[in-house]
DNA sequence: CAGAAAGTATACCCATGGCTATTTTTAGGT
DNA sequence: ACCTAAAAATAGCCATGGGTATACTTTCTG
């Protein structure tokens, strides 16, 4: 089959690799940025609000915080709110900001807004520092 | 405190449930793509040569296989090579093409190549039809 | 053409992230 | 204060998508 590769296999397989892993932790970094929504508009986040706003069932919202307290983003106390760590609203800042971002680079070239709020959802996640810094200059030198 | 809702919070969870939806079609169509490129690159895919380029061990990519036989997207034999059906072979390019317009998207905002490659791994399977359609155009009237 | 090597399938295990049904706790109303 | 309603936790289920270890074909080689 002679020689070929265009690209090394396991340097493909590292994007792959890639992608599972920001997957992994898209899912906190919305449960993140959520409960720090909620805490802003409404003083407190409950898991009813947080379950309502992620479109989940109650007790996956409840396992999803447990989550979140395992890697420090979040603390809760029974029948209590959830609030964030610092870690979790360092979090919730970054995740913030990079979603502005997004949303409006994709208005910028052109995507509906309403379009670019649904699909700025799930590419966030996987913008990395460097595109998103593109994304910055890009919109600033318009 | 006040008042506030600027999105209702069902249209909120619509964001996320439509992202988890994209999620889950998000792997068939990078294994289908991949076995579209293993097939022009060697002319069969192999189940070995499908986990290397993924970067899963050998059963998962023949659990892969099975779901997409299971979706209709693939057929194989026990110890046989995998094979596209028409509609695998579709999505396949489907797919490979909006690889292609992310990809130039993100260069053309000033991403670096490299990482343009890398993002828009993840970043592809969450662009809808109607944001293809904008970055097609915008790559268009430059 | 037999035996070794390579490739593939199968059997099982694990964590994640959904769900429903049920119990427990908290909060409210009379 | 009690009793009820609402909220949250718990228990238990499922499919997905990873993983190892092992068994089974197929292929290659001496």
């Amino acid at each position: 089959m002679t020689d070929i590769p265009p690209t090394p296999p396991e340097d493909q397989a590292d994007r792959f690799t890639r992608a599972r892993e920001v997957q992994a932790v898209a899912l906190l970094e919305d449960y993140v940025e959520m409960i720090g929504d909620l805490i802003v508009e409404m003083g407190e986040a409950r898991v009813a609000d947080l379950a309502a706003r992620m479109g989940v069932a109650q007790p996956t919202a409840t396992k999803a915080i447990a989550r979140l307290k395992r890697e420090g983003l979040a603390t809760a106390r029974p029948y209590r709110g959830v609030f964030l760590t610092e870690a979790g609203a360092a979090l919730a800042e970054r995740v913030r900001a990079r979603h502005r971002v997004v949303v409006e680079l994709l208005i910028a070239v052109g995507v509906p807004e309403k379009v670019a709020e649904l699909d700025a959802e799930g590419i966030e996640h996987h913008v990395s520092d460097e595109t998103l810094a593109a994304f910055e200059a890009f919109l600033k030198s318009r």
